[in-house]
DNA sequence: GCCGTTTTCGGCCCGACTGTTTTCAGTCG
């Protein structure tokens, strides 16, 4: 799978030509790298079938390099780009308020070639004596230096949440507010926030921006004006305020939410329709007036759209959706009925079978399914063939204790060779079979492509854990043709786990829909660990609407009756 | 370099903040 190499090239190619002063070609090169890098397939398959223009923004001459750098693993174009400019572009771009314009009169001038060169020009005080820097560019340029040095990670949701809920409490509570509301990426439910937006009306902006910038765990104000400013928390975590007028807030939200690829396609949609939007609101191109702004869904309902869900504004087909009203009913929470894979101290659980059921049933869960880990994975005390008949047993004994259905199960290890630990015979007495791979995970594609389906075909499981493995800010993804694991799925029944743990997220909602447009079905889980993670399953849930899927597409949302149904081998 | 209910040529989203400027370029989202 190489699509995330090529991207990268063609996202540095558009890098150097920018810094060559190069017109449009640098936002062509972008628009290919993200099409290509949220390709569902891999972009080898598509080559082999002679189907590369087909991508949206990639050309003749795009297909031409891609195809080259595929069958020679080389791309001479961008290797000559690279010679041409010298500078490790990668490490300078993420320098904040260092873009191609200065990068390029540092080299000019400095011959300043990467963070190391730039270092050393600001300790001779030399940078501040360029044409259009001084005294203060150069602190701040140091500041970046320092923060690329000791950046902080992407944030996860739940680390924001409470963030975001303080935040809100706290502004709403003011009288010179009228209303408060979070967009950006949070809004549209990502895994992970790089920073916060927030959008205030107030008819007295300068009195929000002076609360905002002073509140008590800012550490940095990075700016203030009079309707926007920036402050970095003491936590590394930035958040930007801005504040319109009454009339303004829909287009506001609109623009704040993003994402930037969404919003660029639905300012085009505007301009072909002879308008113009921006985040004051919806103008006719000619003259100017002022049609609408005040919400959201005015500005959708204008553009002859459905309204769409934050969660889908990705620029992944939803406008084209929209357009002919066919989004989805989006699932939420209160269309979940139980929780799959829940841990107890049969494993590495912290609290008993007994108490996770009563929590789930205090939670007004209809169902939980207890699966405790089985198998040589890495912990002190998985279950074994000897203790699981102990296990369910007890299982059997919280029954009679709660009012809510309890499944019985196991999360089954996976094992290097493609089989299970324990044979078909004995996972049949189980009422959820859940397999995941944790143990051996430096594989090749094919190798674990081969392990993972191996399984699927040969045992009678019910759902696929944490298909990709992936630990946020931790680990990344294990090597996996998705493709054909979702198909795999799909052909004997098995359902597709959306893993609700924080730092897993897994399967993430981009692949959420590439595996529902094959046709999967999926399981909502908390992978509780204990009583307190049990509600982790409304994270599932963010990630299940970033895949567009509705209450029939996930088993949890199903009649208690129709589950059983479904888990029946 | 890509693309087409204006177009196979001529467009390509839009505006705030900062720092350096005496009116604007660069960067960011």
């Amino acid at each position: 799978m190489k699509n995330g190499e090529v991207a990268k090239i063609l996202y540095n190619i558009a890098d150097i030509l920018e810094l060559q002063n190069v017109q449009w070609k640098p936002q062509a090169y972008r628009k290919a790298a993200q099409a290509i890098e949220s390709l569902s397939e891999d972009i080898e398959d598509i080559w082999q079938r002679g189907e590369l223009e087909e991508i949206p923004g990639v050309g003749e001459h795009i297909a031409a390099k891609v195809e080259e750098f595929l069958k020679t693993g080389k791309l001479p174009y961008y290797e000559k780009l690279k010679k041409e400019v010298k500078i490790n572009l990668e490490e300078l771009n993420q320098i904040p308020s260092l873009g191609p314009k200065k990068i390029k009169l540092l080299y000019r001038k400095l011959n300043v070639k990467d963070i190391k060169g730039l270092e050393e020009a600001i300790q001779k005080h030399n940078v501040q004596k360029l044409a259009g820097f001084g005294e203060k560019t150069e602190k701040t340029l140091l500041e970046g230096i320092q923060f690329v040095k000791t950046k902080p990670q992407r944030f996860l949701y739940v680390s924001a949440l409470p963030i975001v809920n303080s935040i809100l409490k706290t502004f709403r509570a003011y009288p010179f507010i009228h209303q408060m509301e979070v967009a950006g990426s949070f809004r549209r439910g990502k895994e992970t926030v790089g920073d916060l937006d927030f959008l205030a009306v107030s008819a007295q902006p300068e009195k929000v921006m002076h609360q905002f910038t002073t509140m008590k765990d800012v550490k940095e104000v990075l700016a203030k004006g009079t309707t926007k400013s920036s402050v970095r928390l003491s936590n590394g975590l930035q958040i930007d305020l801005r504040v319109v007028n009454d009339k303004e807030f829909g287009s506001a939200m609109n623009y704040f939410i993003g994402s930037k690829e969404h919003n660029v396609e639905l300012r085009k949609l505007a301009l072909s329709k002879g308008y113009t939007l921006s985040e004051y609101g919806l103008f006719t191109v000619k003259g100017k007036k002022w049609i609408t702004g005040k919400t959201e869904s005015e500005i959708y309902q204008k553009l002859g759209l459905q309204f769409i869900e934050p969660e889908l504004r990705e620029n992944h087909g939803e406008i084209a959706a929209a357009q002919k009203k066919k989004l989805p009913d989006l699932i939420s929470s209160k269309d979940v009925h139980g929780i799959f894979h829940n841990h107890s101290t049969w494993s590495d659980g912290s609290n008993s079978l007994l108490e996770m059921a009563q929590k789930a049933e205090e939670l007004e869960l209809k169902f939980i399914s207890f699966n405790d880990h089985f198998g040589p994975v890495g912990i002190t005390k998985p279950l074994t063939e000897k203790r699981l008949t102990g296990y369910l047993h007890e299982i059997e004994k919280v029954r009679k204790k709660v009012g809510i259905r309890v499944f019985s199960g196991v999360e089954i290890d996976i094992l290097k060779d493609g089989t299970l630990p324990l044979p078909a015979k004995r996972l049949k007495e189980l009422d959820v079979v859940i397999a995941s791979v944790h143990l051996a995970t430096k594989m090749s594609a094919v190798e674990m492509t081969k392990r993972v389906c191996s399984v699927m075909e040969k045992y009678p499981i019910d759902i696929l854990g944490h298909p990709t493995d992936r630990v946020l800010n931790e680990r990344p993804p294990i090597n996996l043709n998705l493709d054909v694991v979702f198909e795999t799925a799909k052909k004997h029944n098995i359902f597709l786990e959306i893993n609700g743990s924080p730092s897993r997220m897994d399967l993430p909602g981009e692949h959420v829909k590439n595996a529902r447009d094959l046709g999967c079905q999926f399981a909502l889980s908390a992978d509780a660990h204990a009583i307190g993670h049990l509600p982790y399953y409304s994270l599932g849930v963010n990630m299940a609407r970033r895949g567009w899927l509705e209450k029939k597409d996930v088993l949890n949302c199903w009649t208690l009756s129709k589950i059983e149904n479904a888990l029946k081998k």
